[in-house]
DNA sequence: CGTAGTTACGTACACCGTACGTAGTGCGGT
DNA sequence: ACCGCACTACGTACGGTGTACGTAACTACG
């Protein structure tokens, strides 16, 4: 009989394998590397157990040797690639050049790996590298003078703030993955919506910005910036200009 | 030969029904209304072309006649839903106070619908109703003397983060449906998991904050409230204090 | 050295979105 | 008046999904 109990559990805690039976082919790791590779290439629609079996050369029930649920999978493809960020030794002493420093990171880990910011709204946990990720930004913090769950708040609208942005950003790229048109198209046909509707002058003030602004090529970067940093402003002391010091 | 080319459409201009043949048995909003009925009760994954059917009491593929593609039937959900905004004759002229009641109703919308704040994340679009709320957020923002930009960037800052709020707090919840054993249980499992490796000693920033903050039965709705409200405090000009008044 | 637990994995089931074909219906044009 | 055709409803079928279960091979432990 294989299998376990379906008992409750977090794939954190569970032993990799065990020391019976014969010598597994493969690791937890090769599993969800796999995953991340198809994830990346072909988007995480892609990412299915026959697939990653392919990808690994081996049948499909194997991975549940390793994997006990698909959606630990993708905890563990949101925690490998949350790996990714690189911490100095210590933090500056700057909290705030430090979470600008974080927001950047993040954003770039999920412009890497574009099917993160959608899993990690519904995969988010807190893994080994989320802890991690965590006390980084709280030994940041610690020259930030605020309650503790304060600091939390922080890091979570921070956090929360990036996701959000680039989600928003790749959402239209991934729509456009298997559609009978291509993005391009679809771009077209709603803009054309768009534009209808506001010139029929139901929407006078949002006519009026369009109008202002019309072929406003505004730079994604630049508006990242400045919204984290209204976002730090928010939380700092307005009567206090040398804590930022 | 019935359905229609796969050209580049948008759900919202394409007609309801044509002219000719048989009276249809419903009405595209009969077919939504459904929808969200079986999201509201059974979550989102519940929503599946078989079972709208079986709830309107008709052949699954008559649904294709109403809604080309079910992509297409989460965006008019999510417009349906929009459209319980229920916006005053004129704004107040104070931008903060209508932004904050703004903020309450997405909430309130979102805990009403609670698979909402995940599914605007994927099929946000220009929906009638979206356009009706983003004019209506344009109109608040009048007083507000800022370029139209910013008041793009605002709105789209607190919706961001009504729905990154509203989603994190749901992804637990929604995540602990179809899972073989309880929520209760499944919390219990993870608080465990975070509780030893915490005593490991590897996160002492993290450890100090647990340890500062035992059991703090924190407001949710105090911590939103204040987190809009720092929202909009980092988009008021600091140094001109009538501009809210 | 048996045996229990583990590995790999083929088969099977229930469910999904939806392409396609068919039959019936009722409006528009002649 | 009536014919044709666009449109309705919908049954069937296809290729996909996650995964429960059974089987056979293998190895470390009692």
């Amino acid at each position: 009989m294989a299998g376990r109990a379906a008992e409750p559990e977090v794939i954190w805690a569970r032993p990799e394998r065990a020391g019976r039976g014969p010598k597994p082919a493969y690791s937890r790791r090769d599993i969800v590397d796999a995953a991340v590779r198809i994830a990346d290439a072909d988007g995480i629609d892609a990412v299915s157990m026959r697939r990653v079996a392919a990808e690994l050369g081996c049948g499909t029930m194997s991975l549940y040797n390793y994997v006990p649920r698909k959606e630990d999978l993708y905890e563990l493809m949101v925690d490998a690639v949350s790996g990714e960020y690189a911490f100095p030794e210590e933090p500056s002493g700057d909290w705030r050049a430090d979470m600008t420093v974080i927001a950047h990171q993040s954003r770039a880990i999920m412009y890497r790996h574009p099917w993160l910011a959608r899993v990690m709204t519904t995969a988010y946990a807190f893994s080994p590298n989320a802890l991690r990720f965590l006390e980084w930004c709280l030994g940041c913090l610690v020259p930030l003078d605020v309650p503790p769950g304060l600091k939390m708040q922080l890091i979570a609208m921070v956090n929360g703030t990036v996701m959000a942005t680039v989600a928003n950003e790749q959402a239209i790229a991934e729509r456009a993955r298997g559609l009978p048109w291509s993005e391009a198209e679809e771009q077209a046909v709603r803009g054309a919506y768009l534009m209808g509707q506001v010139a029929g002058g139901r929407y006078p003030h949002l006519a009026g910005l369009l109008a202002e602004a019309p072929a406003a090529p505004v730079d994604a970067d630049e508006i990242f910036d400045m919204t984290i940093a209204r976002l730090l402003d928010s939380f700092a002391p307005p009567e206090d200009p040398l804590t930022a010091a």
